[in-house]
DNA sequence: ATTATCTATAGATCTATAGATAATGC
DNA sequence: ATTATCTATAGATCTATAGATAATGC
């Protein structure tokens, strides 16, 4: 006795109001948060209301409180999902002695440019908003700082970074630029969506190198530039 | 008979009521699209009221309906003040044909960095700002797209552009990169504002050169990289 | 009994308009 | 008379809570 897709509720609990919407069968909570995603991103935090973004998770606007506690709970576990998998990521290419640092740094801007681009909706737009300076994501900020240090700390290792290393001031500008690039790329994007993913993160990553200062043949792409 | 500064009103029409604020003797238009200059940039547009922008200018919220529209209007004069300088500074460099691009595609990068970075607030992150999608923003998005295009011209006829003029795609990246990475500057500013601008403005403009793949002795400016 | 959802709503906004008022200008 | 401002407010939100309800689980 099957039952077609999106049919019937076989789950605990008074069934939703809204019938229209297909049962994707993934918990609410994590179709709360990919509503949150899409209106944070497209329409902009501020301008997005609690109501908009159950409905469009197919609940009431009530019944979100049941799965965080406002709006900006909602952002803050946005902005830590992003920045987690970097980290990760960042860790173990650090620790990684036997690689050059330049290579390293490469695959860093590479991994993050997709992370921020790859998925449906650009995250790392987020990134950006007045709102993240509030309390509440003291804990993102620090997440991100951390990654930052990454940054900074392969591209002191870097051959031309090794040359700066008695300009601290020239040293610390370099790195934001590199990472300010890589933050900065989803909105690059957003000029041109329609451009494949993987090729515009290598294109990204070569450019942040040539901004640290690798020699122009040493793009650890092997695509010609 | 001379009066002691902010004073008394000379002015005009029913006197303010809140008298705390000393009369700037500036026109209430502009003090107002000061006001919300500052808060758009850094609380966010949605998150600021008609209510906070006219009391920053020391008036009540409905004086503001006297002299805009409402926010959107206000957005829309903040953002076209904006890329206005930029547009007139690349007009007369596209046409000089006597200096070599990359020369003048370094000026126009530097000139925009201290445009969107150089005033009191950062207003270039207003670009960002999803609500620009709308269509009271026409003609900002117009200017805008200007401006990108006089970038892509300078790139064409810089001679790593030239090289690659058969490889469209190739090109039309190489130009997002470089003029996101002026637009992105004031992201970049903000990890750490205390750093003056004009050499920022350089170091961007720099970075720009070498995304733009100018040969590594050819950057414009005569500091050490 | 437990759970996920719902409906209803109080309280706090926020925008935009109507109409009054307190100055100067003539 | 003209002007720049004010006060007051209707109407439309939006958030967060209280409490009801319609399922399953036991």
């Amino acid at each position: 006795m099957t039952r077609a897709i999106g049919d019937g509720p076989r789950r605990v609990g008074r069934p939703r109001a809204d019938r229209r919407r297909p049962d994707t069968g993934r918990p609410p909570r994590e179709e709360l948060l990919c509503a949150a995603a899409e209106l944070f991103t497209v329409r902009g935090y501020a301008a997005t209301t609690t109501r908009t973004v159950a409905e469009r998770a197919g609940l009431r606007q009530a019944t979100l409180y049941h799965y965080f506690g406002g709006k900006e709970e909602l952002l803050a576990e946005l902005l830590e999902s992003t920045v987690a998998p970097s980290l990760r990521l960042a860790r173990p290419l650090l620790a990684d002695r036997a690689r050059p640092a330049a290579q390293r740094l490469w695959e860093l801007c590479r991994s993050d440019v997709l992370l921020l681009c790859g998925g449906p909706y650009h995250l790392g737009a987020l990134y950006l908003l007045p709102e993240v300076a509030g309390s509440r994501f003291a804990r993102f900020r620090r997440m991100r700082a951390e990654l930052r240090e990454a940054y900074g700390t392969l591209l002191a290792a870097t051959p031309a970074g090794a040359e700066l290393a008695a300009d601290r001031g020239a040293l610390a500008l370099r790195g934001d630029l590199v990472f300010g690039l890589v933050e900065g790329a989803m909105l690059i994007r957003r000029s041109d969506p329609a451009r494949p993913v993987a090729a515009f993160a290598e294109a990204v990553a070569d450019a942040a190198l040539r901004i640290a200062g690798a020699p122009r043949e040493g793009d650890c792409t092997g695509v010609a530039v």
